[in-house]
RNA sequence: GGACGAUUAGCUCAGCUGGUUAGAGCGUGCGAUUCACAUUCGCAAGGUCACUGGUUCGAAUCCAGUAUCGUCCACCA
């Protein structure tokens, strides 16, 4: 059967990857004697629609997992999807409100509007399932998982209570990123600093000046802080009081010495909000000073201040000042005063510091036992890093993540929203005032409330019977994604049963057993804090694995200017679906991952995804050469059989041999490529190979001569060694000339080595076969020959005359040479132009037509190339340091170069003196 | 303020543990259209490897510093 003249990706893929599915090929058996290998796919949105991000990461893993499949190992990459808490609730609110719903939280109630997000949820996962599928990602869609589907509930449950109970969870009032407009908190991670230029105010406050951008906070002021030795204010003590009139009459203040205050910095002194400042908040809390709330959850003003009670703060923020101008206690007002302001990541809204009851995981409380020790959730953190249990690609991160958990504060877990895994406690509401466990409460200003942490939904108090009430909270989005190696691979029916510990559970799921821990973590590095690190340190609590083996981290995907793609300039964006349709998911893969190092940015642009289409257009019209070559020889490509036949190799032309050689070379650099997990160079040297070699010599050179065994052979092995990058056009190719045997590729075995077919002699002699021809059709340019006339050439080779005879037809057929005279001696023909080669000279003679001038021309420029060269080898053989220094070998090889080259110059020079 | 990365051909990038006459793709110039492919083929032009020092027999590669760009972290009231 004939291909068409072009490869269609259209009217290939879909169909292929039907085939993969259906054929169990992506299933992973539990069961399995084979190796595991396991890769947990990062859970894309549910809601959400597969970007660049999504495409990069699938490629990568795909090849991981393809390339560990055909290897024989037990492969298993689980997919899933997450339920992305803040963001799906925004998206879903965000449309009702569109819709005309004023308030839709308040309007619908909790249970309505999760179940109006779950069903949005539904509905929209099936998208993104789609286009996963459309990457080619041959993951196990029979173990597919969510993120919140009832079994990880149950998970997340169960780890919730366990690290409660080793008191690595407390709740406590603290200072937290509130953000007004979302009404949650959100953690240290997700804020995003962006510069803002506002006016700067400084205030006479007493006898100080202090300053600030936000005067609308300082009603409640009545600290002022200075460093301890702070010379310009020793007259001041710690504790000393004064009175200072201020915003809304006169103020008591005092004095405190803390040494966190820059002397350098403004006046040195300043003023204290602890309620809404983190910074503010520690120096409080060091020296046990009040703290007052002055802002509501809406970024409202509270009864404190006053005449402005109830306003925005971008209200009150004029008048205030206005105000204090009119006590005249305002010094001096610098207008474009450039500072940072915290922001959501999601979302954008400004963050406003306040203090609240949330729920914190303990990061330095020395309680998890691990490698016999123990140690902080920290300490492991670090641990599992430092000595390699782990390891980064690429291994700098190492240092950012060090510096990461070196800075970490305890992990603010629960969030105010109704999307997300409710955190699993319960108040009694008639043990109210007593007080459940010592030191769970963290601030004796608030009132303490008796408190179980339940795996099961409580409905009655064990200690009274009274009725309960479930914590409001739901739990930060990572909480749960930190568990998905592995709990992913739990048995969803073991969860439901509720009289089982997490032990018991992970012993009972044979997935877990066999997979775990994962052997790539594979994901961008900009989620390297979020939810690498969470993973580590939830998972080796929690089960006392580590998650994975090695994390490779891709860089991120930007515009051909070096932007990042964003929404806000959409002709910058690429929509790797678009792509697909137009250039085959084949070529988008390729042009994600050649050209791309691990932890590195690249830049993606159409012609780059074009240049790869060509690429996997050429391996078709590759193949289709070689199955014409099949049908013009009679024999049926299935019917090649390679490996079974014994082949003398003497009896194989030399290209052939050449051939061979090269494709166990490449066959071994692409398998130690993969192995270490350099794609992008591995991808290149696949290309190379492909086109360069087996196109444009091997195909050329067998044209009219062709060894079908061998073409078939070479083929299928290229197929092979490709498949992982470019599954779709591989294995369609792959079915028209697979061994009869053989099933699909992707099940295909990894190709073995063949030393017997290794020939490095042949390999050399047809490079010099190469070099001819390109330096014949070299001088035909150089002489202006038209292209389609035959010329005469005379080489004079001492000791490559048999060689070159022997591929004369090669010689002449490529390089349209009419009449070839080879011989070991000879003089150069009169009325002809001249190259050489080591030990090598060829003569196009061209009766009256030679243009000496450009051969002058081109002769010059290689003598001048070849001095430099001959003059650098003659200082370093001459150098004694180097002679005595250098390795033998290096020392026999350059005197051998020199020797060729002082040679060739000789030939060079000799020819030049003729011209003139 | 701290850390990390980048700087190699017009553009986008390779170049692993120091020894190459420094590579690729795209683009450019010239030429080619029966016989796998114009999503092609042939030939060519194009680089003092950001700069300054150092280590070394030898540096694009290692070290120090400088400059420019980028990213992350911290955040100053």
């Amino acid at each position: 059967m004939l291909l068409e003249k072009a490869y269609d990706p259209k009217r290939t893929e879909d169909r292929i990857y039907a085939m993969w599915e259906q054929s169990g090929a992506f299933r992973a058996d539990a069961h399995s004697s084979k190796e595991p290998f396991t890769i947990s796919m990062p859970p894309p949105n549910a809601t959400g629609q597969l970007h660049l991000g999504h495409a990069v990461m699938l490629a990568l893993q795909d090849i991981f997992i393809r390339f560990a499949r055909m290897r024989g190992k037990e492969a298993l990459w689980v997919p899933g999807t997450d339920h992305a808490a803040i963001a799906t609730e925004n998206v879903v609110i965000r449309q009702l409100k569109k819709d005309g719903m004023k308030d839709p939280r308040k309007e619908l109630g909790r249970e309505k509007l999760v179940a109006l997000i779950a069903d949005f949820v539904e509905q929209s996962r099936g998208t993104i399932r789609k286009q996963v599928r459309k990457m080619g990602a041959s993951c196990d869609w029979s173990r597919e998982r969510y993120t919140f589907e009832p079994a990880l509930n149950r998970l997340v449950n169960e780890v919730f209570c366990m690290m409660h109970g080793d008191g690595l969870i407390y709740r406590g009032h603290r200072i937290v990123n509130w953000d007004p407009g979302l009404q949650t908190t959100v953690s240290d991670d997700e804020i995003a600093y962006k510069e803002e230029t506002s006016p700067y105010y400084t205030f006479q406050y007493g006898p100080f000046q202090i300053s600030t951008v936000r005067p609308e906070t300082k009603f409640g002021d009545k600290y002022v802080v200075m460093h301890p030795d702070d010379e310009r204010y020793t007259a001041f003590k710690h504790g000393d009081t004064f009175e200072a009139e201020w915003i809304n009459g006169p103020v008591r203040a005092t004095v405190i010495k803390d040494a966190s205050i820059d002397m350098s910095f403004g006046t040195g002194v300043m003023t204290i909000t602890p309620w809404h400042s983190a910074v503010d908040f520690e120096i409080a809390e060091r020296h046990g000073l009040e703290k007052e709330q002055i802002i509501d959850e809406k970024g409202r003003l509270l009864p404190i201040a006053g005449e402005f009670a109830g306003m925005s703060i971008e209200k009150a923020r004029p008048l205030v000042v206005e105000k204090l101008q009119s006590k005249i206690l305002v010094v001096k007002v610098e207008e474009n005063y450039v500072h940072n302001i915290a922001t959501n990541s999601r979302g954008g809204g400004i963050i406003e510091p306040q203090i609240k009851l949330q729920w914190f995981i303990d990061v330095n409380k020395e309680c998890v036992q691990w490698k016999n020790q123990t140690m902080s959730l920290k300490e492991v953190m670090h641990d599992v890093i430092h000595h390699g249990d782990i390891a980064i690609i690429p291994e700098r991160f190492n240092r950012t993540y060090f510096h990461w958990i070196d800075n970490l504060r305890d992990w603010c877990i629960s969030r105010q929203i109704w999307w997300g895994h409710r955190v699993p406690v319960y108040y009694c509401t008639k043990c109210a005032g007593a007080v459940s466990k010592p030191g769970e409460m963290t601030n004796d200003q608030f009132p303490m409330t008796k408190t179980f942490v339940s795996v099961q939904p409580m409905d009655r108090c064990p200690d009274c019977g009274g009725p309960v009430t479930q914590d409001e909270d739901t739990l930060d989005t990572w909480f749960s994604s930190a568990l998905w190696t592995w709990s992913t691979l739990v048995d969803s029916k073991v969860t439901e049963d509720l009289s089982l510990s997490l032990e018991e559970m992970l012993a009972k799921s044979p997935d877990y057993q066999t997979f775990h821990p994962t052997a790539v973590m594979e994901t961008g590095y900009d989620i390297l804090f979020f939810w690498v690190a969470r993973m580590i340190l939830m998972t080796t609590y929690a089960t006392g694995q580590i998650p994975f083996k090695t994390v490779y981290l891709h860089g991120l995907i930007r515009a051909r200017d070096g932007r990042k793609m964003s929404k806000s300039h959409p002709e910058t964006m690429i929509d790797p679906l678009d792509m697909i349709e137009k250039y085959g998911a084949d070529a988008l893969r390729l042009s994600m991952i050649v050209g791309q190092s691990p932890g590195n940015d690249a830049r993606l642009y159409e012609e780059k995804i074009a240049g790869y289409r060509n690429f996997i257009n050429k391996l078709w019209n590759a193949s289709r050469f070689v199955l014409m070559q099949c049908e013009a020889a009679g024999v049926t490509p299935a019917d090649c059989a390679m490996e079974n036949e014994q082949w003398e190799m003497d009896a194989l032309s030399l290209a052939d041999r050449a051939i061979l050689h090269a494709t166990e070379l490449l066959t071994e650099d692409v398998t130690k490529g993969l192995e270490e997990y350099r794609l992008s160079e591995t991808g290149e040297r696949l290309y190379g190979f492909t086109w360069d070699l087996f196109c444009d010599w091997y195909l050329e050179l067998s044209k009219g001569t062709a060894n079908t065994a061998v073409l078939v052979h070479v083929l299928r092995r290229l197929l092979t060694l490709l498949h992982p990058y470019c599954p779709f056009v591989t294995e369609e190719l792959w079915a028209q000339v697979k061994p009869a045997e053989a099933g699909s590729l992707i099940k295909e075995e990894w190709p073995k080595m063949h030393s017997d077919w290794k020939d490095q002699e042949a390999f050399d002699q047809l490079q010099i076969v190469i070099d001819v021809i390109t330096a014949i059709r070299k001088l035909r340019t150089e002489q202006n020959v038209e292209p389609q006339k035959a010329v005469a050439i005379t080489i004079v080779a001492e000791t490559q005359a048999g060689l070159l005879s022997s591929q004369s037809d090669h010689i002449k057929r490529l390089a349209k040479v009419s009449d070839l005279s080879i011989a070991v001696t000879g003089k150069q023909p009169t009325e002809s132009a001249s190259a050489f080669l080591p030990g090598i000279e060829m003569y196009l003679s061209l009766a009256g037509l030679i243009d000496k001038d450009k051969e002058r021309a081109s002769l010059q420029k290689e003598q001048e190339q070849l001095q430099r060269f001959v003059s650098g080898i003659q200082a370093k053989l001459g150098n004694e340091q180097f002679m005595s220094k250098a390795p033998a070998a290096l020392i026999s090889e350059q005197k051998a170069k020199l020797q060729e080259a002082e040679e060739k110059l000789r030939k060079i020079e000799e020819r030049l003196g003729g011209l003139t």
